[in-house]
DNA sequence: CGCCTAATTGACACCTCTCAAGATATGTGG
DNA sequence: CCACATATCTTGAGAGGTGTCAATTAGGCG
């Protein structure tokens, strides 16, 4: 398994936070606790409104998190990847998950029952502190969605707004930031709550107006601040 | 101030939790880092996008938590009751604030310093779990926040679904669930986002078909389920 | 090459926003 | 108690954005 100078990917942040503290015999308590495992692409890994038993922490591949309402309808809340946890709020409070994680690609993961879990983290203040940072950082993600899809009036805004969000992981160059978006049409009207034509339609409109490339999978932002101001983004 | 057997209301669910466990001397170093105020309707306690100094414990009165864009629009994130912290999320990570939060009636407030508070919160686990239990449930909150804006197709639904979410909360009694909702029209569109004039027909039709009854700022729900139906709820 | 998924484009309907006018309610001062 | 001011609610009419349905094209993969 992993250990602290194995070179070994972590399963995220605060893992690696707090095993640099760890002495050999507690490391290897908290190696005790993971349960590794592959599985394929499209695999469920828990839904909704189920009991949190585990929480997950995705080690390789891309993870959807999806909220799905009963008459089919489906808003993609968002991609995880390698180095997040999956189910953490749900672990530290014990109400139900909040959404629904199904790989998009063939992953990694570790899976950790939630009781051992929070034991674990009251025993390792660091750690817990890592975490708490975390599950922060979720709640900010899930302040901006509620943003992007509550502030903004139109399509096109939500659409550039998403963009925008986008942007901040992507790779600068000196034509502009490149996004790689493997998600369909579909998939990004599930972002911005909108269907797949209003989609296609602004895309179209995006790049008549030379604020948006796209080759293949991977799009291109050569003015940011032009696509702010034509979508009016607050 | 308070103390473990003072009577008096604590800041919230957590402070009641650790302080029980704390010895006298620990509880009054606690005590030290307290700063308590009274402010009066209408007061911005702090704005989003600013940095998070500090966490905020409400005693007595209501908050109205809020996003808002540039361009004037406003959504109400939700409203702050008794015993509920404010920025606290954002005191775990040092990220800006995600909402701006302003009074809506007089209140009592304690406010703590940031740092002060995080240290806390270190050495004392049990403290930290609470805390990380009540950013969980914040969490869950903003979830579903994205799943009435973004999961529910109509207006009618979004508003229905708040007000069944406003049931959770609200007085069961013979006739009904009793809901008091001092809220505007106004004010409750930006809870669903959309207009006043379309929560004032909404509201209409609801009466009309005998799902909804209103006297003066007291909502009384007959029939949740078919109020769920009605308006197709998820 | 043929199949299948995704993307594209057009036509139309509908929901909701906006604007406007008026009614009702609440509060204030005389 | 009345007159007035302000805030909120109510209702109608028109316009615009977006969903839905339908038909066609493009792209990926065996």
């Amino acid at each position: 398994m992993f250990g602290p100078d194995s070179g070994l990917p972590f399963t995220s942040e605060w893992e690696r936070a707090f095993t640099n503290r760890l002495s050999s015999q507690d490391f290897f308590e908290f190696e005790s606790l993971k349960t590794p495992f592959n599985c394929p692409a499209n695999t469920v890994q828990f839904v909704e409104e189920e009991a949190p038993d585990n929480v997950l922490f995705l080690l390789a591949g891309q993870v959807k998190l999806s909220m799905n309402s009963s008459v089919g309808k489906r808003l993609i809340f968002g991609i995880a990847n390698p180095g997040e946890t999956l189910g953490l709020a749900s672990a530290l409070s014990g109400s139900r998950y909040d959404f629904t994680a199904e790989t998009v690609s063939p992953c990694t993961i570790v899976s950790l029952g939630r009781q051992d879990f929070v034991e674990f983290l009251m025993r390792y203040p660091s750690a817990f502190q890592s975490a708490a940072r975390e599950l922060s950082l979720d709640f900010a993600r899930a302040c901006e969605h509620v943003r992007r899809l509550g502030l903004e009036v139109t399509a096109t805004a939500k659409l550039a707004r998403l963009l925008l969000e986008w942007c901040a992981i992507g790779q600068k160059t000196e034509g502009g930031t490149r996004i790689v978006c493997t998600l369909t049409h579909g998939e990004i009207g599930e972002c911005i709550d909108s269907s797949r034509e209003t989609v296609t339609r602004i895309f179209t409109d995006l790049k008549c107006r030379e604020l948006l490339e796209s080759r293949g999978s991977t799009l291109i932002i050569s003015n940011r601040r032009a696509l702010e101001i034509y979508a009016g983004v607050a």
